[in-house]
DNA sequence: AAAACGGGGGC
DNA sequence: GCCCCAGTTTT
């Protein structure tokens, strides 16, 4: 299937109204700092969005440095943090990648992708987006809907993340790469949503097979 | 009362 | 591969 990416993207934009830059990294000021970027990052696990947003502002008004975060107890990041989901135990992860970066990496985000995985809690998704958002670095995020969309719509065909992250790659330009995650993930909660999708008012519907959707909306 | 949710680690 | 983790919202 020929996709015009063009196409699809800037209706994507428009219809989810995501302009460039993700929350997350709207959190970093002027420029994406990519401490707070891996940091969100980590606190939007399992987490909503305005959650995520709220946590990690507070969190990063009392400590936006890997030095300035270890002078915090666990228990004082769990408060600041909470109520993300999981919030103990992401309060220790954070101090942990803190740790490390202070000690193996000159207290700076490694950016490359090998790096970034030996760091506790970090894994290929939160990886690679930290490198598109942090560094901008074309990478891909694969993440639940970036699994379900693309396969729903028949745009490729397959059954893990990982196999997600190569296909994609494969069909999608790159430098539609970063932005992609943003795009799918808002365009997923409120309209190619999990169960029933609201197919009725869909913006891309032209490009899409439908494959596997019983009932929609 | 379940299921779902921007996952990852330990085994 | 499977099981665990463990807060909140949605259905």
């Amino acid at each position: 299937m020929k996709l015009p990416w063009k196409q699809i993207i800037s209706v994507l934009r428009r219809a989810t109204g995501a302009t460039e830059v993700p929350s997350v990294t709207k959190i970093a000021g002027d420029g994406p700092d990519p401490y707070r970027v891996l940091i969100s990052t980590i606190i939007s696990l399992r987490t909503r969005d305005e959650v995520t947003i709220s946590a990690s502002e507070r969190l990063f008004s009392a400590a936006d440095t890997p030095s300035a975060m270890l002078r915090l107890s666990s228990p004082a990041v769990a408060d600041l943090i909470y109520p993300a989901g999981f919030y103990r135990t992401k309060a220790d992860t954070i101090l942990k990648i803190s740790g490390i970066l202070l000690e193996a990496h000159d207290g700076k985000v490694p950016s490359r992708l090998t790096d970034l995985l030996t760091l506790p809690g970090v894994g290929r998704k939160t990886a690679n987006l930290t490198l598109g958002l942090a560094f901008g670095i074309p990478s891909i995020c694969v993440d639940t809907h970036v699994h379900r969309i693309p396969n729903r719509a028949g745009w490729i065909s397959t059954s893990n993340p990982e196999q997600t992250e190569d296909a994609l790659m494969q069909i999608l330009p790159e430098e539609f790469w970063i932005e992609i995650n943003t795009l799918l993930v808002a365009f997923g909660k409120d309209t190619c949503t999990p169960v029933s999708p609201w197919c009725s008012r869909c913006p891309i519907s032209n490009w899409c097979s439908r494959i596997g959707v019983s009932r929609h909306r």
